[in-house]
DNA sequence: TCTGGGGTCCTAGGACCC
DNA sequence: TCTGGGGTCCTAGGACCC
């Protein structure tokens, strides 16, 4: 047996935004997606106003002017760094770590350390983060991580203490009584619904059915969230491995109809998408691409996707060749008169550089064209983003996504970097 | 006018093989 | 009268997460 921790930031994006801006403590803050489409992220006055998260801005942007509501786009580049700061203080704790989200961690500890013992070591952990990165976290225990995240949202729940443990069975089975099946790890919409038919309103009502039958009606993932909650570990800590996929996509800021401003557009994402690629010696063997329209009619919103595969004989990391399948793709899927919303790539199949099999008759070719993309995302790395770019991606960018109300990259650039005066 | 983006895992069904 | 069965691989789609 041993015991999970879950540690989360509470409302990342907004503690990340106030660390730099002390002024907005106490007031209401909400973040938004990329495109300034909906709410991601919000402070504890924003909840209060009855923001919920995932609605579309437009909904809610009368309310936030008229209860001066602090707004942010997201500022991703900001939320990484602070992330990866948290998550070096937290991976002081045990090497048996795992990274889950950008605000959340997995910790495990062997049983042979007391409850107390963790106890301890959470509130301690806690103050560390607080002290070396200002960035407010909770901390949820149990002997399954399913049972760590029950405990980490009663720990929020209380965030004066902030951690919470549920290795006691007597405590389990008080709290999962009042635990809604909706809020399970796992348990999504459609699953909450089919619960509800036979009966199960509760965490406490799921744990009582049997898992043999459980299973038939969910299969093994149900029945693994099942023992999870009975406090049997089915979910071990994940080892980090390669992405198996790798995809760029977007909203435009505004609706494309035409042709070259879409291919620019795609060309874009098929270059960011290979930097990704690269960055983890990836080769990909099959590329995906989408375009969507939108249509809105009586009320409804109609979205119709066209999308298609092309694979490669050879798996390729070459920004070149992916641009140029990328392009071959649009053309088939492109239809004139069509107003398009959003477009994306996706890069299938992912293999590492040592399953990478050079091509018998291209001989040396391959390598010095790696080294070509190699040097361009070196001068990128060391100049700035598109120091060096690709002329597909076009120049004007006129479709890039709405980004408004961006705070500064305070802590990434050298140009943002906070500057403090002297009396 | 206006609704994100990037992922993972599982399952069912079809094609194919012997 | 009676017309196999087991295995693998691939793909599309569904469901979930943050």
């Amino acid at each position: 047996m041993s015991y999970f921790i879950l540690a989360d930031c509470n409302n990342f994006y907004v503690s990340c935004e106030r660390l730099f801006n002390p002024k907005i403590e106490k007031r209401p803050v909400i973040a938004l997606s990329q495109n300034d489409g909906c709410v991601i992220a919000r402070s504890q006055e924003a909840k209060l106003l009855g923001i919920k998260m995932g609605e579309p801005y437009f909904k809610v942007k009368n309310l936030c002017q008229h209860s001066n509501v602090v707004v942010f786009s997201s500022n991703y580049q900001l939320y990484a760094d602070i992330s990866e700061r948290v998550m070096n203080v937290l991976s002081q704790a045990t090497p048996d770590f795992e990274i889950y989200s950008i605000d959340e961690a997995f910790l495990k500890f062997q049983d042979h350390i007391s409850e107390n013992e963790i106890l301890q070591e959470s509130f301690a952990l806690k103050k560390l983060v607080m002290q070396w990165v200002g960035i407010p976290i909770s901390i949820g225990i149990g002997p399954t991580k399913t049972l760590a995240k029950v405990a980490n949202s009663l720990a929020k729940k209380n965030r004066e203490v902030g951690v919470f443990s549920l290795n006691s069975p007597q405590i389990r089975e008080n709290v999962l009584k009042k635990f809604p099946i909706e809020d399970v790890w796992g348990i999504g919409s459609k699953l909450s619904k089919r619960l509800n038919g036979i009966g199960v309103y509760s965490a406490s009502d799921f744990v009582q059915k049997d898992p043999y039958h459980i299973r038939k009606i969910m299969g093994v993932v149900g029945e693994r969230i099942l023992l999870e909650l009975q406090g049997i570990a089915c979910l071990n800590l994940e080892i980090p491995s390669p992405k198996k996929s790798i995809s760029y996509t977007r909203s435009f800021g505004k609706k494309i109809t035409d042709y070259s401003e879409l291919a620019e557009a795609l060309a874009t994402f098929t270059n960011k998408a290979s930097i990704k690629l690269r960055k983890q010696n990836g080769y990909t063997s099959a590329i995906q691409v989408f375009v969507e329209t939108l249509t809105y009619e009586r009320e409804r919103t109609y979205r119709q996707q066209y999308g298609m595969i092309k694979p490669f004989s050879k798996a390729t990391n070459d920004t070149v060749l992916l641009i140029k399948a990328a392009k071959d793709c649009l053309e088939r899927l492109f239809k004139p008169n069509e107003k398009y919303n959003r477009g994306g790539v996706i890069f299938l199949d992912l293999a590492s550089e040592e399953t990478f099999v050079p091509d018998l008759f291209l001989g040396d070719i391959d390598s010095k064209r790696n080294l070509a993309m190699r040097t361009v995302d070196a001068l990128n790395a060391r100049f700035g983003k598109n120091t060096v770019f690709f002329g597909a991606m076009g120049v004007n960018q006129t479709w890039k996504s709405r980004s408004e109300m961006k705070s500064s990259h305070n802590t990434t650039s050298w140009n943002h970097l906070p500057v403090v005066y002297a009396k």
